[in-house]
DNA sequence: CGGAATCCTCTTCGATACTG
DNA sequence: CAGTATCGAAGAGGATTCCG
């Protein structure tokens, strides 16, 4: 069984070919989020069907965007995450996502619409400067319309993972929370960052430097060339 | 007949929505290369089939991504072209375009693949730098092989279109021919371009100064990151 | 002739059921 | 928990036909 290609000789067709295809982004989009298993997968990503999704995690396995590993010792579950390619490529989204939420954005938000805190804080977290946070090692946790998600900043780097709400999780610098609408409102450039925090659709509490820190090393307005900016 | 969306609250997964869909973002390739009109698009994408195209176009349409126009006067043909929505959009393809050409380049070149060296061009085309090329009017032939197009400098603007190789077209400054294995090779950053022109490989014959500053114009190796760099 | 709509076949997707 | 098997529905590819 041959997977239908383009056969045109093109970065871009290339591409396509390995990730055109249905769900397949929004599975990298996933593992933006860190290493999930299986089923973790199946619950985020709604009408997936599971056949479809065990199709699409060997593609992405056989295409090296993707491995394959089994947890150590206590758990031992299996998880998925990216490769060095597939982190290459999900820098390569943040230009494509910030173009979406700035065109497509229809509705608000329809009522049953899925919404997840992780899926605008892994676009984000690629904006934060990471000269300004270099040494910083602060944990931020993001309540938006109900879906919580956890930034952390560590020795330079900046990693995104879900989180239960109610997780207890004492190393908590900052709690921010916001609706969904303001967040897209901010992705898109609609809404400075200063504006929403002082109409208020923006709430941080806990240890006002973090929060300060993390402000001042974020872009004050998102515009469509922020995913252009080198981030070096 | 409503269409299949992913029904998420996500940037990418609006952008999915629109342009996720088979050929989509191939068409907005091909008019990254200038207007162009149904049965130049039905030609250039080899297997679309004609009602898919009439459809993905009436979709680009709805989502104000394309529009169709009629030439003026002496052709009066209708052409369609990338909306100021669609032209953030090929931006936002870079990247994806560069990640497509570093990664998944499998063998050199199938034999039955499609080329034409547009594909290329209209992405390296987006890594010349402005400020070097602000006061030039130089138009560049490429001849890669077998097929040709054609990069022009006006008043700090760059713009890619197609052409015949026997096209008379006097204004030509400089021709320069290459085959597709070094245009894909320079792409990936497997080859610094000045490595590229010392080794044979790229030939320029024509106005030296024009191809000077083309060279001078475009980063020295192309990297993943070159499409990250903001070329304001 | 350019710009499609129709028809038919084949592939892919989505949902549910089932298995190691 | 991590998938495979199955099947009806939707989408894609190709040829032909239609319209202005």
């Amino acid at each position: 069984m041959t997977r239908r290609q383009y056969g045109q000789f093109c970065g871009l067709a290339m591409g396509l070919d390995v990730v055109g295809e249905r769900w397949t982004l929004l599975i990298v989009r996933e593992l933006m989020a860190g290493p999930k298993r299986y089923s973790d997968l199946l619950e985020a990503l709604d009408g997936i069907g599971t056949s479809l999704l065990a199709s699409r995690l060997r593609q992405l396995e056989d295409a090296e965007v993707v491995l394959k590993r089994r947890l150590p010792k206590p758990s031992a579950s299996l998880v998925y995450q990216l490769t060095e390619s597939g982190r290459e490529l999900s820098r390569a989204l943040l230009p494509l996502a910030l173009w979406g939420v700035r065109h497509q954005t229809h509705a608000p938000k329809q009522p049953d619409d899925m919404f997840r805190a992780e899926w605008p804080l892994v676009f984000i977290a690629q904006l934060i400067d990471g000269d300004v946070t270099r040494d910083a090692r602060y944990t931020y946790r993001f309540h938006i319309d109900g879906s919580s998600a956890t930034i952390r900043l560590r020795d330079g780097e900046v990693s995104v993972t879900e989180s239960d709400a109610d997780d207890p999780d004492g190393d908590v610098d900052v709690d921010i929370t916001m609706d969904a609408a303001t967040i897209v409102d901010v992705s898109a450039g609609r809404l400075s960052l200063t504006e929403a925090v002082t109409d208020g659709r923006i709430v941080f509490d806990g240890n006002a430097s973090a929060a300060a820190l993390l402000v001042e090393a974020l872009p004050e307005r998102i515009t469509i060339d922020s995913g252009l900016i080198d981030q070096t």
